[in-house]
DNA sequence: AAAAACTACGCAACCGATTGTGTAGCGTTA
DNA sequence: TAACGCTACACAATCGGTTGCGTAGTTTTT
């Protein structure tokens, strides 16, 4: 069953040394090309598959890649690792995954498994809990390279791919307006993300560029599960005066707002409106979707913080710190 | 930046040879306590990190195991491989994505990468062109353990996991049918895939049960993009006596077909019913979802398959055939 | 006090490749 | 024909660990 030819197998029923067995395979020129033929003719017939291990070994490379997000569920991050996987095939290299679950400890987990692990580099998306990055600096200790894409850490000096998520507020912000719908509220992600920083920030610039007050009960931060959210949800609702519009932290988020909107009885883009973040592709499949979505490109990141990665690897002497800002889209719907 | 501190270098600072460095990482006894301590203690300044690459050399094992499926885009597959990592972590192992995007030499390719890259085993669920195994015979000869899940090849020597297509196909048509529902049309997958045979047999069984003769115009095959499966709708809908329901092949066939209802004007669960598999979590939030799902439990299936490829692969000698049959469920909605 | 038994390491082979260098054997050149 | 140069391999170190076995030096047994 078990099938493991080498070349030290190969050399010893063809009576040459190891090293013209390696030679001979690679087509090295001073094998000569009766001992060449022979060579590939047995590898082929004993099924020789090189051995990856002893290779690695040699080359001090592995060519896998670490991928580090929240959830392969969320259609999201899952585009993104589908983009990943796409370029890494198309270089050679392999994508090892692992899913924090937002949970700071298993991201921690995770990623000191991927450094064990023997990864040529590693690609982050944070978890929404992790509010200290010394793991990752851990990482940075061992020359691994890191790319971090969506939720990205700024403050590390690694490079990162993300959307201007305070611009992308804005435009939502101000789409919402222009519908007449001026009781705006937010449901924000956790505060542990910068993306919640950043969607706050969008919300008030435009509520003050049309000197609309801000109310503070409008404002409110989910964990991102749907209990939470419906609780918040549900809290909007309660308010004497409830919103006309929530501009929600992603698709889930809104999703899972709107369902309590509409077992109340509210009517979707009609007694309240929804905006949100990631346009993901089964809203299309909705009656009533969110009227309006931040497009963020999850495979373009996914290709750039590839792409960025493997140069890092790969030329690690001319690394530098980037920052890609992937040009976010507002899609309005019907 | 690197950092390729080795128990060689260890070795060299504290006077004494890697072997020792070794057993004193490993606390073997017979290495003195003080000696031991220095070790550790010198080993942890230096940010030692043992390279898993000479040791996976050493062991022959690699603590990999590749996955290999269609799309990671489809939450039926990503919950799957969720639930995979879930367990392969827990389990000390690495999970290494491909996805074949249904097309057969993608799939091949992918598995020769699979192979080349070192993995211990192999987890799949076929590309719906496949129609050839032998890329898996090859793997079976290098004696690297394969389990298939889902779309799985029960002519290969393999372990597999999958759910009862047949019966879930008979229950969901007769639950359409108890519905007064007579004009039942069925929106099959690719000839290639096993599970297409297993719904027309469930479907061809119930109408037989109840003496309803068969509509070769009522059954349809799609090859799972969003197109064809647009095109065999509009088909459906333009017959004569167009169906009154129909069960896709899964819940995206079920949406896309949906789609081309609504476009056309029918209501979804009034003027035409639809049952599909899958029970995807986001149909939840369709106001007019499929009526019945059969849910597969990708976690279930997911969960199952690498039990029984860690088994394979932790212990050869035992290694029997198994076939799993994952319970499915019929879920009726509203 | 000599033999036996431990203790605590060192030595070296090994995992499966890659690669720099050394060298027979043969044909060329002068 | 002696010196030289090629061709076509062999030898051996190396990647970074693991592990069986051998053995000084010390302690225990008789």
């Amino acid at each position: 069953m078990v099938n493991p030819t080498t070349m030290k197998e190969i050399a010893r029923q063809l009576g040459v040394t190891v090293s013209t067995v390696s030679r001979a395979l690679q087509n090295h020129p001073s094998i000569g090309l009766r001992t060449r033929e022979r060579v590939h003719e047995l590898a082929k017939r004993l099924d020789y598959v090189p051995n990856p291990t002893a290779i690695n070994l040699k080359r001090r490379r592995t060519h896998n890649i670490g991928v580090v997000l929240p959830f392969l569920t969320e259609q999201f991050f899952s585009t993104a690792i589908s983009a990943i996987e796409d370029v890494a095939i198309s270089k050679g290299y392999s994508v090892v995954v692992m899913q924090s679950r937002n949970d700071y400890e298993r991201e921690r987990l995770v990623v000191g498994n991927l450094v064990k692990h023997g990864v040529d580099g590693i690609i982050v998306s944070l978890a929404s809990e992790t509010q200290n990055n010394s793991h990752f600096l851990e990482v940075n200790k061992h020359g691994i390279p890191i790319v971090f894409f969506d939720r990205v850490a700024r403050n590390l000096p690694n490079s990162c791919v993300y959307v201007d998520v305070t611009a992308g507020a804005i435009e939502a912000v101000e789409f919402l307006l222009s519908l007449g719908l001026s009781r705006i509220a937010l449901l924000n992600g956790p505060g542990t993300l910068q993306a919640t920083d950043e969607r706050l920030k969008g919300y008030v610039t435009v509520m003050n560029r049309h000197g609309i007050p801000i109310n503070r009960a409008y404002v409110r931060s989910v964990n991102l599960s749907k209990e939470d959210t419906a609780k918040k949800m549900g809290e909007l609702l309660d308010l004497p005066e409830p919103p006309q519009a929530v501009l929600a932290f992603n698709d889930y988020v809104a999703l899972d707002a709107m369902q309590v909107c509409r077992q109340r009885g509210l009517a979707i883009n009609q007694d309240i409106y929804f905006g949100s973040f990631s346009n993901l592709p089964f809203c299309s499949y909705l009656e009533h979707p969110p009227i309006a979505s931040i497009e963020q490109f999850p495979h373009e990141m996914g290709t750039k913080a590839i792409q960025l990665l493997i140069a890092g690897i790969e030329n690690p002497e001319h690394f530098t710190r980037e920052e890609v800002v992937i040009p976010h889209k507002l899609i309005v719907r019907q």
